[in-house]
DNA sequence: GTCTATATTTGGATAGAC
DNA sequence: GTCTATCCAAATATAGAC
């Protein structure tokens, strides 16, 4: 199927432009030039900037953040290390859609798209952390949704300052388990 | 004093702005009427869009977010509260900034400015972890740096998905502090 | 579907009166 | 210092050939 390779490449070019530049700098033109192609087939394809932003920040389905993810067998430190995983590669994946949770002014839509992955996401990292107070492993005083918000915020707060810190993804992911699971345990 | 009561104006405009849209998003027109003053006068007193912006994200010396701001009687979590709390407070004053510091593609001013701000917010709460291991109130193997960049990007991050979030800054603050706290103490 | 123009609108910046 | 009136470049969007 060669139809809607344009398309495609033109979407992968925006995702990385609005990434960069957010919405407001993005340039449709630079867009055409990244994909190599015709700044016309843009309107051709999305007819106007914002429909293809909402194109390119659509969720992709490759990202599984629901708590359907995390395997009911595992050790309780071990599933909470695995939704932070899974909560790092989903926006590491992603850079358009950081820059658009932080983005002050998105759309209706984004706005939409941005709290709905959030709250997936809180709940994923909530029920590994509620799960593992059922066994016993962690404090039952700890809230799990306020640290699943610190997960969160850990995660697409790094991505969105890491132009500015030190650490590589790796260890930042290390570093973020070890606290909070630290924090949370007896 | 009268003169400059319109630059004064016109920063504290600039800066809901540029908060809000980012540089990139942000209308000079847009800024001038928020201002309730005239389009021309921005030019007349910054010269340029990049010149307000400068003028709007310069620091305005009213936050200790230096090593200095620390006491050196506080307790060893006192100390590590405390500089949570002027990390927070620093931010929570300067919208405008927590944009810039998000924005993939600041001017070449703006990255310095960001970067120096980190270096020092790391270096004030890293002193405070580092004094109490000293005390031995907080475990060896903590890394001091790696723990106060946490602690940044806890701060940073919240305020800029804030809009996403159900906490209100007192309760983050407090929830920050209790896990950087636990997953620093033996 | 893809290209080369070209139109239209927006937004940063200047001129010049008062 | 503050305003009105423009200018001009940049950026979104459209027309129409191939």
């Amino acid at each position: 199927m060669r139809r809607g390779e344009s398309r495609g490449t033109i979407l992968k070019a925006a995702r990385a432009e609005f990434a960069e530049r957010g919405y407001a700098g993005a340039r449709v033109a630079r867009i055409a030039e990244r994909a190599g192609l015709n700044k016309q087939l843009i309107y051709y394809y999305f007819h106007s900037k914002a429909g293809l932003h909402a194109a390119a920040t659509a969720a992709t389905d490759q990202h599984p953040d629901g708590p359907g993810a995390a395997a009911a067998s595992e050790s309780a430190p071990g599933a909470v290390r695995a939704a932070i995983g899974r909560l790092l590669s989903s926006l590491e994946n992603r850079p358009e859609f950081v820059a658009l949770l932080v983005d002050r002014f998105p759309s209706p839509d984004a706005r939409v798209q941005a709290r709905a992955w959030i709250t997936q996401a809180a709940a994923d990292v909530g029920a590994a952390i509620s799960r593992g107070q059922g066994m016993g492993y962690f404090r039952d005083e700890v809230d799990p949704d306020g640290m699943a918000q610190q997960a969160i915020v850990l995660c697409a707060g790094y991505l969105a300052l890491r132009d500015h810190l030190s650490m590589e993804t790796g260890g930042w992911e290390r570093g973020v388990s070890e606290t909070l699971l630290r924090a949370a345990t007896w």
